[in-house]
DNA sequence: CGCAGATTTGAGGGTCCTCAATGTTCGTGG
DNA sequence: CCACGAACATTGAGGACCCTCAAATCTGCG
């Protein structure tokens, strides 16, 4: 991850961008972070140079588990994460995919909400907590919270939408995530998709179905979606 | 706002409880923002001790909109405020609810994604955003973004469930944040809470009149509530 | 090949939305 | 103080959307 500068008018803001490493290539995921001029900014990539640990999982192997110590953070390095809560009764909201790049596991209480599992096989980067939370950190850390704030925020606007802008929204989320935008690997399982989107695991089927039908996507395999019209994609919203 | 620091088993993790001022009273509100030891936390109330202007507003007024400079940070003292988006189709998604003693305006990016209208009469505390991008005041921003990084996560949480749910979860919010938690005064309209919860104005209504005839809530008027058996009501959820 | 798991498709039902009518609250002015 | 109107809230009927249950199809793997 590596941080521009990019200085805004007049005025005395910073906009920051990110643009994080993917596994095959490096792809440009940029997210204004939008903090004062006064904040000194740390680079987050520092955060993962100072000798971090590796850890190799396999699918479904657990990263974290809830309620367990928030004392360790994590930069996914290859593979794809699922972050999410069990609810009562079996259920499962899945908060979070992590793709490679993406950092992992800060959160503000001292344990977690959420876990963590490996949806494919996974590697990644570990430190420890402690080590962010320095004031030369400082900077790094309200981007990484403020980048969370807006991707959980824009998730709950998805949340109250209909099932097929819900997967509209996904693809489309999938996609600024991949090298080809209109190639889409999605390493995840339509239970997965349905436990992240908060719809049935049938619903996602038919309105993938539907949006193939209206030729907006092509289905080679069930894990590999072709984007055929992001424009009209991005019209059902 | 105070912070209460406490000192966690025999490690070096930190709670953090936040006890909010409320307009009738005090009425402790915690909320763990779970900062490492290391963190050197300032204190919110010093924030806005520091010259604050006072602003007042009427119901309906707007106390900032979308795409504002976020120059400026508000701290609510009596009233209450909505905070939302809106969308295509004349349609409002409302993010949060602000009562006395709340901060808000802090938003990552230089430009408002969502805006402020105040509900009812509203007095509020307002700081330039510098003040409180200073190294002084890191644990402060830090913690006000975990409240609502915490909340957010909640509100998406809500979405996914069943129009009775949100429901009984809006209720025993609501409640936790009253000087009597069996007392609902609700300075908001049914439209706002459909707008909130991502319901429509009938669906909120009907289930207030279900829970009604359930007894688990009684309605003197239609903004005051009574929680007649909030053990049932946490059952639902 | 055969099996288990995942995905797709179908039928039917429940929940919530839409539209419409009625009842209530509140502010304004006579 | 009461009458009136406008906005808000409740209730009802009907329908759309999504869920549940069930069956069929596909996929990957021993």
């Amino acid at each position: 991850v590596r941080f521009i500068y990019l200085l805004l008018g007049a005025g005395v803001q910073w906009g920051v961008m990110l643009s994080y490493t993917r596994n095959q290539s490096f792809h440009a995921r940029p997210r204004t972070a939008g903090l004062n001029s006064s904040v000194e900014i740390g680079d987050v990539d520092r955060l993962f140079a100072i000798g971090p640990r590796e850890r190799v999982l396999a699918p479904n192997e657990e990263i974290f588990g809830e309620g367990q110590s928030t004392e360790l953070i994590y930069r996914l390095v290859s593979g794809a994460v699922r972050s999410y809560k069990s609810l009562k009764g079996g259920c499962r909201k899945i908060e979070a995919f992590r793709l490679p790049g993406d950092i992992f596991g800060v959160e503000p209480g001292p344990k977690h909400e959420f876990c963590a599992e490996a949806i494919t096989d996974v590697s990644l980067l570990v430190v420890r907590r402690s080590v962010l939370f320095s004031p030369a950190t400082y900077g790094a850390l309200l981007t990484i919270m403020s980048c969370e704030l807006k991707r959980v925020q824009d998730h709950a606007l998805l949340l109250s939408k209909s099932a097929r802008q819900r997967l509209a929204i996904f693809l489309l989320e999938m996609s600024q995530r991949m090298n080809e935008p209109d190639i889409l690997e999605l390493p995840m399982s339509r239970r997965d998709i349905a436990d992240y989107l908060g719809l049935t695991i049938e619903t996602v089927s038919r309105m993938l179905s539907q949006l193939n039908q209206k030729n907006l996507i092509d289905r080679p395999t069930s894990h590999h979606l072709i984007l055929s019209n992001r424009l009209a994609l991005g019209r059902i919203i």
